[in-house]
DNA sequence: TCTGGGGTCCTAGGACCC
DNA sequence: TCTGGGGTCCTAGGACCC
């Protein structure tokens, strides 16, 4: 019922998502086609975005038209096919996307949006996962609809802070905005599970400073410079721990953040069971202000140009083209 | 589902300072 | 010397997303 084609449908905001994942090169030129229709594009991630459509029915007509225009030229130029939801908000448009899938289009007209989500299982919310959704199960809540029939209060006494926003969803009731800017990412991280649990520090190391590696190589990427370092810790049994340090400042270099994860690794290997998984992560990052001739510490400078020196090297001939001793990758 | 890898956001407790 | 409140930063863990 609420799900049309009609012409009349005026929404502000569009969510594709494809099947383009795999394809990064074919990812950018998405992006380039979605941005030649509106200036707003939210990359959401690589093979989802936002497309804010309003005030441009006068240049491509109703929304739905727009919506039909783009998945043609993904198909025609790229042989990509995406699904698409329309409606006033960010999250209908989400959901009503995956009501699309595979290469439809589902429109919600504004006003419908609450009737649209109600009758949907709950677990079709976005913000609902695995745990909410056996929590919600109890009080025996199936749908979206009756999820927007309780009491807030009951829900932020359950979920805290999360309730009031998951019941705000629930009612259709979102208000955040489509953004354009690209953001800086807000932590990098790699890590690996062996095919084999293993028990040998050496080994842990060897495989830590590989992992140590790529993220840093990630972070000079982004022009930015890390002062919190994660190493992650999964043992056979699954128990996974997380120990993190902050720097002093900020840094960009392998050695440094080496360093870091490596006593982090000391402090968290103590249970001499076999280990599934090792990672390590960098977060708190802030504007690499050593691109700016500001500091003259020669010392660091020079590792921060042989790292760089690496990168272009490696940029050119591939990640194995160079080894450094220690690393095990 | 005997469980991969990359992220984001939130919470809660403790240290520390004023 | 003891007490209290508020703010910020750090750390650890968990839920959730694709």
């Amino acid at each position: 019922m609420p799900v049309t084609r009609a012409k009349r449908l005026c929404p502000e905001a569009i969510f594709l998502r494809g099947d383009w994942r795999r394809y990064a090169l074919a990812s950018r030129k998405v992006f380039e086609i979605l941005r030649h229709y509106s200036p707003l594009v939210e990359a959401v991630s690589i093979d989802e975005a936002y497309v804010d459509l309003s005030g441009l029915d006068r240049l491509y007509g109703p929304a739905i038209d727009v919506a039909e225009r783009i998945q043609r030229e993904l198909q025609e130029r790229l042989r990509l096919t995406a699904s698409a939801g329309l409606s006033t908000t960010k999250l209908v448009s989400k959901v009503a996307s995956g009501y699309a899938k595979p290469g439809g289009i589902a429109g919600i007209l504004p006003g419908y949006e609450a009737r649209f989500l109600a009758s949907l299982p709950v677990e079709r919310l976005p913000g609902v996962g695995k745990e909410a959704h056996e929590r919600l199960r109890l009080f025996n809540i199936k749908t979206i609809g009756s999820l927007a029939a309780l009491d807030v209060r009951l829900m932020e006494m359950t979920f805290g802070n999360v309730g009031r926003l998951l019941h705000q969803r629930a009612r259709g009731i979102d208000t955040s905005p489509i953004l354009s800017a690209e953001r800086p990412p807000k932590s990098i991280g790699r890590e690996v599970t062996f095919e084999k649990d293993t028990i040998d520090r050496d080994y842990l190391e060897a495989i830590l400073y590989g992992l140590t590696e790529k993220v840093a190589r990630a972070l000079r990427r982004t022009q930015m410079a890390a002062r919190t370092v994660t190493l992650k810790l999964r043992y056979s049994d699954f128990k996974t721990l997380n120990r993190s340090a902050t720097l002093a400042e900020p840094t960009v270099l392998d050695r440094e953040i080496f360093f870091a994860a490596r006593s982090l690794l000391e402090r968290a290997f103590v249970r001499r069971s076999r280990v599934r998984l090792i990672g390590v992560s960098i977060s708190n990052l802030q504007r690499d202000l050593w691109q700016l001739p500001l500091f003259g510490c020669e010392r660091e400078l020079r590792w921060r140009r042989l790292y760089e020196a690496i990168d272009r090297i490696r940029d050119r001939y591939g990640t194995t083209s160079l080894k450094v001793g220690r690393t095990a990758f």
